[in-house]
DNA sequence: AACAAATATGAGCTTGAATTCATATGAAAA
DNA sequence: TTTTCATATGAATTCAAGCTCATATTTGTT
């Protein structure tokens, strides 16, 4: 197949995407609710250009939606996409990796 | 809730685990057959310990599973899990994202 | 128009993961 | 039991992602 090439390159872009702690945060809080980079800043507690460069990230693959208001700029979650990778990894964790959060990975 | 950390983290690890070119190569190709490292080697044109590095941390969180068979150890792919994460990823390109692998990732 | 608030961007630095290569281990065959 | 094949492991180097901080841009307010 000949786009099999650009479907492993896709992947690889989108778990790369978000294999980082901030973007997590980020993903975890606007599951409950949208807010602009302010309101995450002050409820995560993380400073404001970090939050951007992420969401920036998160943005460029369609993980997360913005819309003007004001000032602000307001950031929502791609629930659609997010949420049933999200039940997969829990079951995931269930089934065949309970111990993966208790025994630290070696690399 | 107090073990939305844990799962931060799960996510977190779970997601860097697949964050890699390889990774995903080797995965494409045991969604097809299982196979040994040095088939797998010779299949993807990829050196040998590279690919044991990157099964040893795929194993770490059961994404596959290997069993003994003579010298060689058989790897496959778990695909309960991976198959479905897959899938939405793929619906999420066609939906979301269909620039994605066009436009190159500034960062 | 000047100012303030909110967010984005860029560049240098830091850190950690991936690669590489040499070597160790294990399992079967001779 | 030595040799060979198959895989794993370790450590040094390389490379890229993320952080930081300073600054730019954008939007709204006075």
């Amino acid at each position: 197949m000949k786009n099999e090439r650009a479907k492993c390159d896709a992947y690889h872009i989108f778990f790369k995407n978000l294999a980082n702690g901030v973007k997590i945060d980020i993903i975890a809080t606007l599951k409950e609710k949208s807010m602009s980079v302010n309101e995450l800043s002050k409820s995560l507690k993380i400073e404001q250009s970090k939050l951007s460069h992420a969401l920036a990230n998160l943005r460029f693959c369609n993980l997360v939606m913005s819309k003007n208001s004001g000032k602000k700029r307001i950031y929502s979650l791609n629930k659609k996409t997010i949420l049933p990778i999200l039940k997969i990894i829990d079951k995931h964790r269930e089934r065949d990796c309970s111990g993966c959060e208790i025994k630290k990975q070696s690399n």
